[in-house]
DNA sequence: CTGAATCCGTTAAGATACTG
DNA sequence: CAGTATCTTAACGGATTCAG
């Protein structure tokens, strides 16, 4: 009865290229890298320490966990005890997930400087 | 004298991750890795041919352009022609990072079924 | 007390259209 | 083709309320 929180989406992509992308615009939003590397450091965290370690609102830490357990890239796990908590880990699909980004970072480390130098060089005066 | 385009960046990370997920969010918009994309299968193209294969609007592709030029990974050619004519085509640095995101479409391409079922899942019966 | 849901606000992405 | 000027929609934040 759910449906997608966020409405960006792979749909103006070609068919044959939207499954590979598609994750790219889950990625692509504020808080979904942040939650999920939290979740890889610290294993499994309840929800106001991932909320306090990055000083996200609660509401798009909601949204976004919500996203990603959809996704089957994160558990979530509900305690009915006094005080409630629930907690949150990644799936063995979130790891990999986590892992397949190591290229694209690579090349951000490796090239970050560069880049930097290009948006100096034209914001100071294009050409 | 110029300034960034698109107000998405990586300030809210970390700093020691910054430089590593900055292109990301470049990456994330909507229409970057179109851009990107057809340029790489054509070579060089323009203007108006990008528009048209991407049915994206002038402004957008103007906008994106832009931003990429800006990061050094598409290089602008202006002919002074009649009609006039301004062709693009990627930098070695714009298309090291296409091959760097290699990984990422891979892990797309393999898991994008199982995302999906996990979607209807949830869609269907939260629980 | 925690965390989800909801209302309301602001800002930015994105589309369309017009100008030069 | 670039610039500008609305317009719409969505992302995001803040605050409140509610349920367990």
């Amino acid at each position: 009865m759910s449906k997608p929180i966020f409405k960006r989406n792979s749909d103006h992509l070609p068919d044959d290229c939207r499954p590979g992308f598609d994750m790219l615009y889950v990625l692509g939003d504020k808080w979904t890298v942040p939650v999920l590397g939290a979740l890889r450091r610290d294993g499994r965290a309840r929800f106001s320490d991932i909320e306090k370690a990055l000083s996200i609102s609660q509401r798009m830490l909601t949204l976004t966990l919500k996203t990603l357990e959809r996704d089957g890239l994160v558990r979530r796990e509900v305690f009915a005890s006094v005080p409630p908590r629930v907690e949150y880990e990644l799936t063995e699909r979130g790891r990999s997930l986590m892992n397949s980004l190591h290229e694209l970072t690579g090349w951000g480390f490796a090239n970050h400087e560069g880049v930097e130098e290009s948006r100096r060089r034209f914001d100071a005066g294009s050409v």
